[in-house]
DNA sequence: AACAACGGTTCATTATTTGAACCAATCAGG
DNA sequence: CCTGATTGGTTCAAATAATGAACCGTTGTT
């Protein structure tokens, strides 16, 4: 691995729940030396990706990812024409909504919304989401590059007991999202969390992303994964509209077939 | 400077101004190889720090900095709680505004406000500020760590005839700073900018960043001027409060002794 | 068809990164 | 007040990874 990717993966351990790290229990975390750790803190807060709390010396993320944040988000305004509709999808699913970007082979974290329904939900704290493991993640899968089913396969990192093992098993799950038009996991990533998924679509008319609700397993009936399935691609057809991008006919007829049975119950 | 250093580099060739960058085209920004720039790039796009454009083939910068962005500013809150208080500025003075926060020795943009009263006005697309050649960088000098003199006297930047080129015409400008309580830059880093800033204190103590207006030159008059110093006071009491920190007594005694001969003008 | 400009790749040379061991400062407990 | 444990920070020989001139293949222009 090179010097500037373990540099940057330093960043990668910084999150909400620890924002703030020292440097020795940086060492601890990323598993690497103090001397070369050190330096990449040091290369990075001349950067100004980490700065060092004054008073405690341990390193936070720095004032410079913003400018470029800001930079990043005026190029491709994609964050801001998701926010609406994840508010959206969180209001009427009362469950915790999250919306991911294709960028190479990762699934980028892009926006959450909670929904304040119910006093016990889903919360989502991490930055990039397996391909193999997560909704999302099989969503890209099913409906982005046909390259990423490989890069998938190098780690099918076992998470949980449901978590798939062999590369069958994972076609088989790819083969079902593409048939209807949504991907789901339950408890393959985290146990007890139940996620459904929709892709989304850019300008270039490929997978650009995927939209996400995130349940606690126990509440999910047949009901209400079908009224999530609804309101996901209501989602779906409204971020990929302020993507400038258009949903294909086959995803669209996925939808259809999926959705429609429920409307004539079995008597 | 290291490898990883150079790579970093490379994101801060993107602006808003040149949100793509080709490879070629880049190489020739930054004044590298190409073979170097294209594997500091794939670091970068492992990282999610930059991804190309799937049409041009151009880079641009990455969905994986908002996440982070997101993650330093609630670890941080200092943009959001400059920005009402920028809005303000910008619309009671009618002039460009912007906050900038030290970190190190180097002062980062944070935010900027925009007043569309005038059809010509200053634009700030900058993401670090010359300690010696705007009026925030003599903020930092004036009213931060000592040890940032010596920082700005290894690279005295001429970027216009006005800038200061020696330490000690730098000295005198920092000591009005520090006897006003503002810092002033008159077109020394663009020409025909006018700039007032005020520095801005955070919870420690210590001086945090600075908040500026940016003017045409021409536009300026003493009293327009008086005018941005009170202004810039008040946001700059309403940022600091924001982060948490106080106005020492010194910089509050010399704002009152700066702006309180103006209520009696001479006869 | 010739040409230029671009993104991307190769490989021997070279300089940078690396990490075990080492300091100095701080803090808690006896 | 000492002692030992923990922290942030530093050194230097050994080893690894970065470098860039020259090289493809493609695309779009003249």
């Amino acid at each position: 691995m090179s010097s500037a990717a373990n540099t940057l993966a330093l960043l990668g351990h910084f999150t909400t729940a620890r924002p703030e790290i020292g440097l020795t229990q940086l060492c601890r975390i990323a598993g690497r030396d103090k001397a070369t750790t050190y330096r990449h803190l040091q290369t990075l807060e001349a950067a100004g990706f980490v700065e060092q709390n004054p008073i405690t010396k341990q390193y936070r993320l720095g004032p410079a990812l913003l400018q470029l944040a800001q930079i990043r988000e005026s190029t491709v305004p994609r964050k801001s024409g998701a926010e609406p509709a994840l508010a959206a999808l969180a209001d009427a699913t009362g469950e915790t909504c999250h919306v991911s970007v294709l960028s190479g082979t990762t699934l980028f974290a892009l926006a959450a919304c909670e929904a304040p329904r119910h006093s016990i939900r889903a919360i989502i704290d991490i930055r990039t989401f397996p391909l193999h493991a997560t909704a999302s993640g099989l969503c890209a899968l099913a409906f982005g590059p046909t390259a990423l089913r490989d890069a998938a396969c190098t780690d099918l990192h076992p998470f949980t007991a449901q978590t798939v093992r062999t590369p069958a098993e994972l076609d088989a799950l790819i083969q079902t999202a593409r048939d209807t038009g949504f991907a789901r996991s339950d408890g393959s990533f985290e146990a007890e969390i139940h996620s459904m998924s929709a892709p989304i679509f850019d300008q270039t008319g490929g997978f650009a992303g995927a939209v996400s609700v995130a349940s606690v397993a126990s509440r999910v009936t047949p009901s209400l994964e079908h009224a999530i399935c609804q309101h996901l691609t209501i989602a779906s057809r409204d971020i990929t509209h302020n993507w400038g991008g258009a949903i294909p006919q086959h995803v669209d007829a996925a939808w259809a077939k999926t959705l429609a049975p429920a409307l004539e119950p079995a008597p």
